[in-house]
DNA sequence: TGGAATCACTTCAAGCGTGAAGTCATTGAG
DNA sequence: CTCAATGACTTCACGCTTGAAGTGATTCCA
């Protein structure tokens, strides 16, 4: 990516080998990627509900859970959030009538992000409008062994280097 | 994604088709790289060279530019970020020495950002950590077909929908 | 030639994410 | 039991991104 190629001399501390050109492609479209569909896929979310991507998966993420309730970490976990991150979210969306905030009966350390029923008619107006973006813009111009590649990539990534053993929870 | 299955009655307007497991697989996996990636790429970088993952990849691509100066319309698209970032992004790094901004000769509306010697030798000094993080969490972790489908599926996604003809600058 | 339109940025305010530090609940060792 | 350790958040200050509104430079055409 840089016009800097180190070709480690002879005792050179580790350089790691440099990018050929099939490995920059599949670089430099990672990071397009992750630099340009959050904001395409956010545009018609944010247009027609004032929501963001990541506020509607984590609206979406609640009303797929049980009872309609999820922990907080968990929530965290399934919406690949800091802790930080979903505390701020979830205020604010609970500032907005759509989700509440009450400690878990089985223990009290836990929070439990609940969907209020304005909650639950959000994300069911919301849903088609995401589901059409990521139509248009995912799926479409894929075919089925993109798709599956996609998938099996991701997969693949998801889990970093050293963080074997704990796929689940 | 959500727990809402919009079975269109008969003169519904259009809802578009629910996603099935393999193509949930695919959009669920698409969006937490895009969520995933950058924050890991970023880490290195930023504890060692207190740069971020984007400030980065605007210098390095003027360090690939004929002449180490490229103008910000062109930066902005190699980036794939707005005018907007990137001239906040330029003027922090032009305030911290690693590049300079001057009117284009050859047309006065265009802005010509160029590294300074401090700036190229701190993408020689970067361009290794990044190296390795992006063979640890991008490539390696990947086969050479993975890697190809990713460069493809990349192609084909970043072009969106209706913005053919543009391909090229 | 003049003046409107277009272009390439730049700026600014508002909102969002991050990481460190703080709070409160629960567990566990002695 | 008690109190330190751990766990699950929450808060806050700081920095970054966005989009709308601005500033000059250049082009177009009447």
């Amino acid at each position: 990516m840089a016009a800097v190629d180190p070709e480690p001399g002879p005792g050179a501390p580790e350089e790691p080998r440099w990018l050929d050109a099939a490995e920059k492609e599949a670089w430099t479209g990672l990071i397009s990627l992750a630099l340009l569909m959050p904001g395409r896929l956010e545009a018609p979310l944010h247009q027609e509900h004032g929501l963001t991507l990541f506020e509607y998966m984590t609206l979406s993420q609640i009303s797929e859970a049980p009872g309609r309730a999820i922990r907080m970490s968990e929530l965290a976990y399934v919406t690949n959030g800091s802790l930080s991150r979903l505390s701020n979210v979830v205020k604010r969306l609970e500032r907005r009538g759509w989700v509440t905030r009450s400690p878990d009966p089985a223990d009290g350390r836990y929070t439990l992000a609940s969907l209020t029923d304005d909650g639950y008619e959000l994300v069911v107006a919301a849903a088609p409008v995401h589901l059409r973006a990521v139509r248009e813009h995912v799926l479409d111009p894929l075919n089925k062994a993109d798709r599956q590649a996609l998938a099996r990539i991701a997969a693949k990534l998801r889990t970093r280097p050293s963080d074997y053993g704990r796929e689940a929870h």
